[in-house]
DNA sequence: CCGAGAACTGCACCGGCGGTACGGTTTTCT
DNA sequence: AGAAAACCGTACCGCCGGTGCAGTTCTCGG
């Protein structure tokens, strides 16, 4: 019983490893029980099908990236009241926390999954777009504050500024893959930070005139 | 000669279809050929093994929106001399013709693949990477024409802000696809566009001071 | 209209993969 | 001590990407 949920932990482990590095197709279970030293029985004991083992990532990575998130905007809100800096200082730490991994980020378990859905089943699907769905919830309840608080640069829906954040996350996990550069993620959510600045902050406070530099 | 030309872009046409639908690992080979009525051995006559497949699919989209975007872009230099206009206009355009299509855009290949990049050998992965600096190689000429005419409201670098419309592509498409909502990416691709227009226009012409707004 | 090369067909085969089936064994907790 | 949990061993299945090679049909330039 408490050694049948260590290997279960340990199957997870090498899975995430071997996920993270090389995509959930190219992961196979005869790999995985290699490494963790069991058989194909005792795999399919723990996890009935493949679907299972992806369901059984997602679920602790959502856990995993839940706490350090709400560890990093925790300590936002112990450094600010303010609901825009809240959310500027929260994604600058967590920026922060994305570039200092060493040998860059790991990549994100559910953007690796959206790309490859044709190798799931519905439920697997479904559990990604709720966690998409989630990270949407959470930026856009922060925004709804700040809306509350600070007039609006431009006319726009608090939801498409949530998605935005997500998508600069999601993009730049992507690009940082694709061009093998671990920074892009990163600088794009301080980009995706910088957008929201813009937003809010009184802009006239900031700009200036073209005339102005000119002279 | 002519004949194997026709049947090598059947072949694309379906292979294409397939892994824009399920994806690229998800699409065999044996369901490809029993589509277009041939054998393995006449597939493998055309592409001697999957990885030259993705070659030929990458080619053929890169020509494809190449040619989209140079008629969008082209258009957008039509209607304005102004290079931020041509912008603004150029990203407007696209998003309109994303939103545009039936049944939501098809996905892009390269960010299918960018996520499947372990299926695939070095040749397809440079490819790929190349694919999306030539984007983001594309955006940044455009930027930095802007750059030379606009005052910045914040110092950010042309690249960043290049990469960051790739991104919010990118982004879009995963999203779109995770939650199935084909909304997402023309939306996010106004929001960059929003992200330019605020980052260069002169900001104290449409800004307004909180103080205005509570009087 | 003929010949050469392009464009295939047909068939047999390989190893890796996800997954099934099922009986047997060890480990762990109560 | 006994029941349940946590495996092991083995044999098997169909799909998949891919190979090899001999034979056939089509197409087009000369």
């Amino acid at each position: 019983m408490r050694k049948g949920n260590a290997t279960r932990e340990r199957i997870l482990d090498i899975a995430e490893a071997g996920v993270l590095a090389k995509g959930f197709g190219a992961t196979s279970i005869d790999e995985i029980i290699a490494e963790a030293g069991i058989t194909k029985s005792g795999f399919f004991y723990h996890f009935h099908d493949k679907n299972e083992l992806a369901r059984g990532l997602l679920a602790r990575h959502r856990g995993r990236l839940g706490q350090l998130v709400d560890e990093i905007f925790g300590r936002a809100a112990e450094l600010s009241d303010d609901p825009l800096q809240q959310l500027l200082i929260g994604l600058t730490l967590f920026a922060e926390h994305m570039a200092a991994m060493p040998g860059g980020h790991p990549g994100c378990l559910v953007a690796t999954m959206s790309y490859q859905d044709q190798l799931f089943n519905r439920e697997v699907r479904a559990m990604v777009s709720s966690i998409v769905e989630d990270w949407n919830g959470f930026f856009r309840t922060m925004i709804e504050k700040i809306v509350a608080a600070y007039p609006l640069r431009e006319p726009v829906d608090p939801g498409r500024i949530a998605r935005n954040i997500t998508c600069a996350i999601d993009g730049g996990i992507i690009m940082s893959k694709s061009l093998g550069d671990p920074s892009v993620l990163p600088e794009q959510m301080l980009m995706a930070r910088n957008y929201v600045k813009m937003l809010f902050q009184p802009a006239a406070l900031h700009a200036v005139p073209r005339e102005a530099l000119a002279a």
